[in-house]
DNA sequence: CGCTTTCTTTGACATAAGTCAAATATTTTC
DNA sequence: GAAAATATTTGACTTATGTCAAAGAAAGCG
């Protein structure tokens, strides 16, 4: 059992009345395919829970998008820093197909972090859980090489790659298109 | 005021009795230059709060040491998914000056976080601070060139490039010791 | 203090990956 | 279903960075 079915146990094990007042504070809402559901420049003021379809999150950097993150149906996207700190971020989320999440507002579950021991006690685990993540993107950075990091996708997440462009995939992987494509011709 | 700033005053204003508690909880240890505190395979058990000196964390890929953190005055290291998870990691903390470190168990912050509820809220702090840490040096690997990665450090963290040997800066940077030179030699 | 070890620089060459440009292929839209 | 837009592939060439080897400089040790 990895961490993330650690912390989906922990919320399916939640009291009631914690859903209860979780669901209260969040709102249902829905999104067209490439709608944004946070800017760049923007406080990343809710954090959203992807119910179904795909999401992205990027940036731009000299006028080119580069992909940081891909959401998937039960995926929680927000833009860390941003949303942590109240602050303007560099971050976009758009999605990738017709989407719908729940989304639950920064002061909302503050507050119920405080009522709630329990959902304070769940954001560590996802703040450790996102630490986890990023620690292994950075390892693959110092590790592998561009046809390693992709093999490495082929491997652990395969719906990755089926679902988004070619150009999305390899802003991810910090390579260009081209050398991407050479890659999948090789292999 | 950056964030660590937020958490070093928060830090500050924890009641006394907290602040006993954590004391009693910890150990001051004494390393000496080049002594392991944590080594591959084992289960990182306790945070180690640099108290004097200089220490960093690195893991073995290929043979080679990658220096992943520099740690100095009044740094928190510790090898955060061993920490986490409480299971064998692969990263190496080791004293690159003669060292003093405050040890806090896991078990026992564990116990202290459930009785003050101000220590859980510190955790989440302390792990978000980590991962906005990782998310930019992700963010450098994606955006910067090498010279350019090299400059920033210049830039940013001085103290780093002057307290360790260039080999261990340029696996920290991502790059060889080789290009790492050139680099110097240019600026 | 001189010897040894470690660290850093430099040279010559190899290689992974980037860039620009154009040709195909695929998807979307009307 | 044809036209337009978007996505992918391929070719030719450039560039950043790596590797191996050796020399030079600095630091640590007895």
């Amino acid at each position: 059992m990895n961490y993330l079915d650690t912390i989906q146990q922990y919320i399916n094990n939640l009291p009631q009345e914690v859903h209860q007042a979780l669901k209260e504070a969040s709102t249902i809402r829905r999104y067209k395919k490439g709608d944004l559901l946070l800017q760049q420049g923007e406080v990343c003021q809710r954090s959203f829970h992807l119910l179904t379809g795909i999401a992205r999150k990027y940036y731009l950097n000299e006028g080119k998008e580069i992909t940081t993150e891909i959401y998937f149906q039960n995926d929680l996207a927000l833009s860390f820093e941003s949303y942590v700190l109240q602050k303007p971020g560099r971050e976009y989320i758009e999605a990738l197909t017709d989407i719908e999440v729940s989304a639950t507002p920064f002061n909302a579950f503050r507050a119920l972090r405080k009522q709630f021991p329990a959902l304070m006690e769940l954001d560590v685990m996802l703040s450790e859980y996102y630490a986890i993540w990023l620690e292994q993107r950075l390892f693959q950075f110092y590790t592998l090489s561009a046809t390693e990091r992709y093999r490495a996708i082929l491997e652990k997440s395969p719906q990755l790659i089926q679902h988004i462009p070619l150009t999305m995939l390899a802003s991810y992987l910090g390579i260009s298109l081209e050398t991407l494509s050479r890659i999948r011709a090789k292999i």
